[in-house]
DNA sequence: GCCGTTTTCGGCCCGACTGTTTTCAGTCG
């Protein structure tokens, strides 16, 4: 996949280009931001884009013409490209490290560079403390302070932190600031909104009218590690978690436009902006204004959407991957939700436990609103896990049993999840896993195959028609581990062919399948089973994860496996 | 460099905030 690369190369010739004085680079700069918006939000490799259509693919993607498609054939044949190449000779700076500081973009970077030599971080912080920076036209002492602050959070700041870890932060945040009495109501906007699985900032809006004292508590939040920029309807602080949140208070009549605008995606928001244009009026954060300039009156988001001609959808199909189209068609589908889900296929709970019983397993999964819970523990070969062998399972099975005689309106199902060995066998007998209710499949060893060698592995495993969902297909861990190399596509006939859900694993770090995935899949004729995967009993409520990612596959409760009622369920695990 | 139901030429989003500037430029989203 070159999409990143390539978006990162238009990226820093803008940076370079905008320094330039010509009356027409400002506009130059502007569209290769735009192309690498484009390529970098892009689902498909556009590698397989050139590979199908050629030069005139590439020219059919917003902000795409001649000379750019040109750029990008050019790195896709030969790796590089000559203005990039010609541009970094002249300035042969770490641009995306410095321009990664906050408070200093292209332009500082390159006056750095000119008036001191200053290639990269490492040199800028000598600079600094050299009083070379301070001194310099344009700089002075606040701005060199800044950015040696600057340079301490970048290198503190944890990237893109998992949804699992953001999102609690926030909503404690929103919470605060609502217990305060100083906010009529607060949300949390953004990526976060849209349950991305990683995000890079939290955005938080609040209504008020009392900006200057709301800003006073958010910046005083105990999550709140420093203060960046301060306004009455604007402030930046840096978070704890390590990464950024802003606030914005909001008048009343320009909420609903504000929490669209803030929610995004960018991509979805220039094409919402296009049919406002259109159609005559004007969008920002403000409100919707008519070709007078008089504000539309809207009260809620939807107005927004339905003044413009579309149906509302939720912020998970916010990407600008055909949703708004659909929206124009009125043929948004009714996604899942997290009160759809009935059951968990996968849990993990043991008779005695080292951490939670399996009477706390199920009071906690109660707790989360569910009706039935497959215990799905792990087998033999992950002696990690501490596996069981088949006679273990089967004496299990009859402590569930019990079990079961003493609950009421609640159902444990007996299952494991048993592991894909390198040969593609289970790991249990037949007799074993057919005594259960519900097989989970998983890969958890000998990662490192060649694609064919591990789709047949897996679909080996299928083929026994004795599974029942294919647990975390990709094996990925966010920001820690790759997808092991497997063709998806296959694996998803097999699945179709013999019966098997797909899950959608609800760890935080995990999300897998991803929403991408979600989508590739659903084109076959396969359920998806949303999983907790829980080992203890707080995991339940990172269902809604997972409910996140089936919404952001545009899934509705007619694939979820396990948001079906107990009696339907075990009709469908019995085929 | 892109784009076209006001244009194949002449437009291209803009507001908040900060620092160094005495009227504005750079950064950010």
């Amino acid at each position: 996949m070159e999409n990143k690369a390539i978006a990162d190369l238009f990226e820093e010739i803008a940076d370079m280009l905008s320094v330039d004085d010509a009356p027409t680079a400002r506009f130059e700069v502007r569209a290769y931001q735009k192309a690498a918006l484009t390529i970098g939000t892009l689902q498909e490799p556009i590698e397989d884009i050139y590979r199908k259509e050629g030069v005139e693919g590439l020219m059919k993607l917003p902000g795409i013409g001649k000379g750019l498609a040109g750029h990008i054939e050019e790195y896709l044949k030969t790796g590089k490209i000559r203005k990039y190449v010609d541009l970094k000779k002249k300035y042969p700076i770490d641009m995306k490290q410095l321009t990664g500081i906050e408070g200093i973009g292209a332009k500082k970077a390159i006056a750095l560079y000119k008036n001191l030599g200053i290639r990269n971080v490492a040199e800028l912080k000598k600079a600094i403390d050299a009083h070379k920076v301070s001194s310099l036209e344009g700089f002075g002492e606040k701005s060199a302070e800044l950015m040696k602050k600057g340079i301490a959070l970048q290198e503190a700041s944890k990237g893109r932190l998992l949804l699992g870890e953001a999102l609690p932060v926030a909503e404690e945040m929103v919470e605060k600031l609502k217990e305060s009495g100083l906010v009529k109501d607060a949300l949390v906007a953004g990526s976060a909104r849209r349950w991305r699985e990683t995000v890079g900032d939290l955005d938080i809006l609040a209504l008020s009218d009392k900006g200057t004292e709301v800003m006073d508590l958010f910046t005083s939040l105990p999550e709140v590690a420093s203060t960046v920029v301060k306004g009455p309807t604007k402030t930046t602080v840096w978070l704890k978690i390590g990464i950024e949140s802003d606030l914005r208070v909001i008048a009343p009549e320009s909420f609903p436009a504000a929490l669209q605008y803030f929610t995004g995606s960018k991509n979805h928001n220039i094409e919402v902006r296009t049919i406002a244009i259109r159609k005559g009026y004007k969008l920002n954060e403000y409100g919707l204004f008519d070709s007078k300039n008089k504000q539309v009156q809207t009260k809620r988001e939807e107005d927004i959407y339905d003044k413009l001609g579309m149906q509302w959808m939720p912020p998970e199909m916010r990407e600008a991957i055909g949703e708004v189209k659909l929206a124009q068609e009125r043929k948004i589908p009714k996604l899942v939700e997290l009160g759809d889900i009935k059951g968990d296929m996968h849990t993990h709970a043991r008779g005695e436990g080292v951490t939670d019983t399996l009477e706390e397993m199920v009071g906690a999964a109660r707790g989360a609103g569910l009706e039935y819970m497959a215990v799905t523990n792990h087998t033999k070969s992950l002696g990690i896990e501490k596996g069981m062998d088949d006679a273990q399972f089967m004496s299990f099975f009859k402590t569930l049993d019990k079990l079961n005689d003493t609950l009421k309106g609640f159902t444990v199902l007996k299952g494991a999840e048993v592991d894909i060995l390198k040969n593609g066998s289970l790991d249990l007998e037949n007799g074993t896993l057919k005594a259960m209710d519900s097989v989970v499949a998983s890969v958890h060893s000998n990662f490192k195959m060649s694609e064919e060698e591990m789709t047949a592995r897996v679909i080996r495993a299928l083929d026994t028609g004795l599974v029942h969902i294919l647990g975390h297909p990709t094996g990925r861990i966010i920001n820690k581990r790759e997808a092991y190399p497997i063709n998806l596509e296959k694996v998803f006939e097999a699945a179709e062919r013999n019966n098997v859900a797909l899950e959608i694993n609800s760890f935080p770090d995990r999300l897998d399948l991803n929403d991408t995935n979600i989508m590739k899949a659903s084109s076959y004729k396969v359920r998806f089973a949303i999983d907790s995967d829980s080992h203890r009993m707080s995991h339940f409520a990172d269902l809604r994860y997972g409910v996140g990612t089936a919404r952001r596959g545009w899934l509705t409760k007619g694939r979820i496996l396990n948001a079906t009622h107990i009696e339907e369920v075990t009709k469908i695990l019995k085929r």
